[in-house]
DNA sequence: TACCAGGAGAGCG
DNA sequence: CGCTCTCATGGT
């Protein structure tokens, strides 16, 4: 059942509270290891909280003690859209106890990694962003997607914030497609700008559909992924594990590559493909929470 | 200044 | 296939 106490749920009438404020008491759940791992890139620690804007909302987020709680710009009429976000649902402990007991070095990484969460987040940003992430590091991909929400996104109600002309949040692929490469250059995006405009193109116009990966099978997800300019198999997982909801998907970076090596193959040269292979065995269907 | 960053795509043998 | 090189840009 879930981090989310039963009560507290009930006394809320599951979510669909009014409000600008709510706050759900939570077992394990730690928003700096969820927000900050590199998994979401439009998230900025603000005042001992963090902020961001998510599905359309500039949203305001806070740990107390063992509350956390969410504040919003304007009242809505429920919060499932943000419960799945986060994924308040997900029991860790149960988590954990599905991935192999025997092996070490996953229950060390386990351990240091106490209240991450995975998130559900939006299949547009989530695949915009990682074709932005090719050969660049976490804070240059925050960057790149700060620069476009700032010049392209829709704007949005938030808290006043002079320097930055307000909150916006990820340009929708219309807003992105309507733009020119070289404006996309001029985000500072290099060799992905053309990528990314072709795939915002290809939503735009209706030849691609991310809302709609959930209802495909894994394979099938993955083939349409793949078939995208851009997207490779590092790209093509992780939007299928963070927004499609596969958590069976274990996404191979450079990092994880070379834990993968060091972790179980005593740190030789191992080809690619059975690493991979390796990996989908391993862990499960809760691989995702174990590579992150 | 040289090197590299949580990849992908093209060009080889 | 499997390997290597290139691709823009900004940060150490």
């Amino acid at each position: 059942m879930g981090c989310v106490e039963p009560a507290a749920a009930v006394r809320a009438g599951r979510g669909n509270r009014q409000g600008t404020f709510r706050r759900w008491r939570v077992a394990e759940y730690s928003l700096e290891l969820t927000l900050d791992c590199g998994q979401a890139f439009g998230w900025t620690p603000v005042a001992g909280g963090w902020e961001a804007v998510i599905m359309g909302r500039w949203v305001r987020l806070e740990r107390r003690g063992a509350w956390l709680e969410a504040r919003l710009a304007e009242p809505v009429a429920g919060w499932d859209w943000l419960e799945s976000y986060l994924r308040l649902g997900d029991d860790l402990a149960a988590v954990r106890r599905a991935l192999p007991a025997e092996d070490r070095a996953l229950q060390t990484a386990l351990a240091s990694c106490r209240g991450l969460h995975l998130l559900r987040q939006e299949p547009w940003e989530c695949l915009a962003a990682f074709i932005l992430s090719a050969n660049k590091q976490i804070g240059q991909i925050r960057r790149m997607v700060a620069t476009l929400s700032q010049r392209f996104g829709e704007p949005v109600a938030g808290p006043l914030r002079e320097r930055e002309g307000g909150w916006r949040a990820f340009p929708s692929p219309e807003r992105l497609a309507a733009r020119s490469e070289a404006e996309l250059r001029a985000c500072g995006l290099g060799f992905r700008a053309p990528r990314l405009l072709a795939v915002a193109r290809a939503v735009a116009e209706g030849r691609f559909d991310p809302w709609r990966l959930p209802e495909l099978s894994l394979g099938e997800a993955r083939e349409r992924l793949l078939a995208l300019p851009g997207v490779g198999p590092k790209v093509a997982d992780c939007v299928l594990l963070f927004a499609g909801g596969f958590d069976e998907v274990f996404p191979l970076d450079v990092w994880t590559l070379r834990v993968l090596r060091e972790a179980y193959f005593g740190g030789k040269r191992v080809p690619l493909r059975r690493l991979a292979a390796f990996a989908a065995g391993h862990f499960g269907a809760h691989a995702g929470y174990a590579q992150q």
